[in-house]
DNA sequence: CGTCGGTCGTAC
DNA sequence: GACGTACGACCGACGT
């Protein structure tokens, strides 16, 4: 703002005023991004409310004393009722549109701009009576819209504006379309325009209707002389076109005396408000915006002396991922509004009680592993975990929240932790389950990760090792002889040449496809189809197998053996995962093999420290039970309550047996139909995986939900909360977003129906085996035992020979008794020197 | 030489 | 089309 402010006649004006199209621009930055998939992490769509602040903000960069939006009031507007047919053509915009116009207002009021809704008159109208206003008033007028019948109004004093920030005038019309704006609407009763539904005369284009004006100067002189006009062809069809180019001109043109009751010479824009417009902002998580428009507080602290308080948060660089293995480049620490950098050292560490940090666990695991106790505190991407699961990296939550970036530097990852921590406080306010989850859960969960990842666990090399040559040697032969069959050479580690070979070489029928290139697939299941057609291919399963086994694990695993301790140190991840369970790498722990016997002989090597032994403790069917408890299920509980077999019991029912009588055959197919109906099996995969077919297969399927009526109707109501609120939730309300469940595509909708109905199952198993890892994790303590790996459904601890029993009991009544279900939690316990042995 | 998508395979 | 959740090996195409 400039100039003296002065009292009465010499108050001073801005001299220029900006119209805001409001209605069109959300219209055009709806279609415009329509396909960006620009939704928050709640799935809700606010693409239109990005596009329109994109561009109103960079129009105020230039322009803004008076800046004026316009949006159409609800209710008829005259327009609509004088023409019956241009209302008719108009389709009802889609259903996510007019929220985010809702949304598009409130950042119109935050941003201190004028909202102006005029009931009975389009907001067209309203632009355009006050664009000619404005303009008679002295004004300099810019009219921000991508509606082209706004063109009649410029003059010298009036320009149009596009998203694209084209600056319309009339010398650019008359260039572009050779005629001026006087005769845009004449021009626009001719040419017509299907995107806004002016129908013209079929027949003439640009270029017809500029050479007709430019002759005869208006629709009304053209169409007086209308026997006059040449050649006859376009004669013929203005004459045919008579109406529809009178009806169009009625439409385009724009009223521009409507009775308004706006005073210009009192506009102004309003102070924003920064506050209201950064909630708004982090709320639809326009990180972006947030950073451009200097309205969060990322790294700008002021720099201070070490050492800081001890609650501060604290940043770090490894030089790289695995605690047990890096070293520590850089520490720093945020509090209050400042932040320092400490010396990257141990004993630094040491003044800090608790670790307040992203990657808490990590740095207290390197903390650990340089033999200083320390415990993890606060950790920001726990809590963002908590709020969103989809939340697992910390360089996009930061960026989704506008907490900053996650910096290369140590300062810079202080800051943002603080910052992320304030958001997520803020956004979790009463979300008191979420809260009891943090507190009691995944907090106190990171210490006693941090303690197993510490620990390790020992690993027999020399048993690996002699393993892996006697596997070298068979591989080598398993190698020659398919290259023998084959009749040459090549790498078998290739599938791609594996497929020349057995489809096109060797001739064998291709079973199936790939699923992304179609190509024909060579996979275990598809070559289990082709055995016995050539003996080539048991060879290629064995050979397989084998470097399977061999690469992922006996190779690999000995070189992670650590030279300090002597032991393998995996990393625990926790939030790896969409439905709350941990995952595992460096190596993966989570998926040592078991069911081959070569598998087995893998996990022998897994063994007890000396004078230990190993303690390994697993749920039976959690998942089931989960299933039991959350369902309500009375004969699904029954069985458990009742303690019997769950897949015997199962087929009983299906098949309407007595137990005893049920056959091999009707078990494994209950088994599979039991596992199968967690994660939403098909009538298709299962007739597959029981070799029968499909309408066999959807009968199965049939008997078991008339025997388990609970768990349909627990399935159906899930799928209709969660398309209602967009989440699903486990027993404890850890939250999955799942927005595709309203994906009119069908096979995306019913992804998104198996993964709904899976979570609340799988994540209620997670959230029972970590809140008993918290609960037991003290109780071992004591016997000189502790917690070395869990897997799911599975925990394996370490365990001194003396008290290896009671050790063991702790285990099981922890996890047996870790919350009170509608059916009881069994856990199978045993103890042995090696992995092995004790499962 | 590193990155990345695709395929395959191991676990629960 | 196809059964949920992970991690990771290997190949081969691509870019530096």
């Amino acid at each position: 703002m400039s100039g003296v402010q002065q009292p009465g006649l010499f108050e001073s004006k801005p001299k220029r005023i900006v119209l805001v199209d409001g209605h069109h621009l959300a219209f055009r930055s709806y279609y415009a991004l329509k396909d960006a998939g620009l939704t928050t992490s709640r799935g809700e769509p606010v693409h239109a409310v990005y596009g329109f602040a994109r561009t109103l903000l960079k129009l105020l960069r230039e322009d803004g004393d008076c800046v004026i939006v316009v949006f159409d009031a609800p209710g008829p507007s005259f327009r609509h009722e004088e023409f019956e047919g241009y209302k008719a053509q108009r389709v009802a915009p889609p259903e996510d549109f007019r929220p985010q116009v809702e949304k598009i207002k409130e950042l119109v009021d935050l941003l201190g701009l004028v909202r102006l809704e005029v009931p009975g008159v389009e907001a067209d109208d309203v632009l355009a009576t006050l664009a000619q206003r404005a303009a008679r008033e002295g004004y300099e007028v810019v009219i921000l819209t991508s509606d082209r019948d706004t063109y009649q109004l410029l003059t010298d004093r009036i320009v149009v504006v596009t998203p694209e920030e084209r600056r319309i005038t009339p010398d650019y019309l008359k260039e572009k379309y050779g005629v001026t704006p006087e005769q845009w609407v004449d021009y626009r009763a001719l040419t017509g325009d299907p995107s806004d539904n002016i129908p013209g005369v079929k027949g003439v284009g640009a270029k017809t209707a500029a050479k007709l004006l430019a002759e005869w100067g208006s629709l009304d002189r053209l169409y007086a002389h209308l026997d006059e006009v040449t050649p006859p062809g376009v004669r013929k069809k203005l004459e045919e076109g008579r109406e529809a180019a009178f009806f169009s001109r009625e439409i385009s043109r724009m009223r521009t005396e409507v009775p308004l009751d706006v005073d210009l010479s009192g506009c102004h824009r309003n102070e924003v408000d920064r506050e209201g417009l950064r909630r708004f902002l982090l709320e639809l998580e326009f990180g972006t915006l947030l950073r451009e428009l200097g309205l969060i507080a990322a790294p700008t602290a002021q720099a201070a002396d070490w050492p800081p308080p001890d609650n501060s948060w604290l940043g770090y660089v490894f030089d790289r991922p695995q605690p047990m293995w890096a070293e520590l480049n850089q520490l720093a620490a945020a509090w209050d509004d400042r932040v320092a950098e400490g010396p990257p050292r141990p004993d630094e560490l040491a003044r800090f009680e608790k670790v307040h940090a992203i990657g808490a666990k990590d740095l207290t695991v390197w903390a650990l592993s340089r033999d200083l106790s320390l415990h993890p505190g606060n950790d920001a991407l726990l809590l963002a975990y908590l709020y969103d699961p989809s939340n697992n990296q910390p360089a996009s939550t930061i960026r989704r929240y506008g907490a900053g970036d996650w910096s290369d530097e140590a300062t810079g990852r202080a800051l943002a932790a603080q910052q992320l921590w304030r958001e997520m406080k803020d956004r979790l306010e009463g979300e008191e389950r979420l809260w009891w989850l943090y507190r009691e859960v995944e907090q106190p969960l990171q210490g006693v990760l941090a303690q197993m990842e510490r620990r390790g666990v020992r690993l027999d090399v020399a048993y690996l090792k002699a393993l892996s040559d006697e596997l070298a040697a068979e591989l080598a032969r398993l190698e020659e002889e398919v290259h023998r069959l084959a009749g040459h050479p090549f790498n078998l580690n290739s599938r791609d040449q594996l497929e020349t070979v057995l489809y096109d070489e060797l001739g064998l029928a291709p079973s199936r496809r790939t699923a992304k290139t179609g190509k024909r697939s060579t996979s275990a299941s598809a070559l289990e189809t082709l055995r016995g057609a050539h003996p080539i291919v048991e060879k290629i399963l064995q050979y397989r197998e084998l470097s399977k086994l061999k690469g992922t694990y006996l190779d690999p695993l000995p070189k992670l053996v650590h030279p300090r301790t002597g032991r393998l140190h995996t990393r625990f991840h926790q939030t790896g995962t969409a439905t709350g369970r941990l995952s595992s790498s460096d190596p993966n722990l989570q998926n040592i093999p078991i069911r081959t016997e070569l598998g087995r002989r893998i996990r022998k090597a897994f063994v007890a420290a000396e004078g230990h032994v190993l303690v390994v403790a697993d749920y039976s069917q959690i998942e089931l039970r989960v299933l039991a408890h959350l369902s309500g299920d009375e004969n699904l509980q029954r069985i458990f309550r009742e303690g019997r077999d769950i897949h015997t019991q199962t087929a009983a029912w299906m098949f309407g047996l007595d137990g005893d009588d049920v056959d091999p055959f009707q078990r494994r197919a209950a088994k599979t139909i039991n596992f199968g109906v967690l994660y939403g099996m098909s009538a298709h995969r299962l007739s597959r995986e029981l070799g029968i077919d499909y309408g066999e297969a959807q009968a199965f399927i049939d008997r078991y939900f008339d025997s388990y009526p609970g768990v349909r109707a627990f399935m159906e109501r899930v799928l209709a909360e969660a398309r209602e609120r967009g989440y699903v939730e486990t027993l404890f309300g850890r939250r999955r977003h799942v927005p595709e469940l309203l994906s009119k595509a069908r096979n995306v909708r019913e992804a998104a129906e198996r993964v709904a109905f899976n979570m609340p199952v799988q994540g209620t198993a997670a959230d029972l085996i970590k809140l008993a890892m918290v609960k037991l994790a003290p109780r071992l303590e004591p016997l000189g035992a502790a917690l070395l790996l869990q897997v799911h459904d599975e925990l394996v601890v370490e365990a001194p020979e003396a008290h290896a029993e009671e050790a063991a009991r702790a285990v099981k009544t922890t996890m047996e008794g870790v919350w009170e279900l509608d059916v009881p939690l069994a856990v199978d316990v045993g103890i042995g020197r090696d992995w092995l042995e004790a499962k």
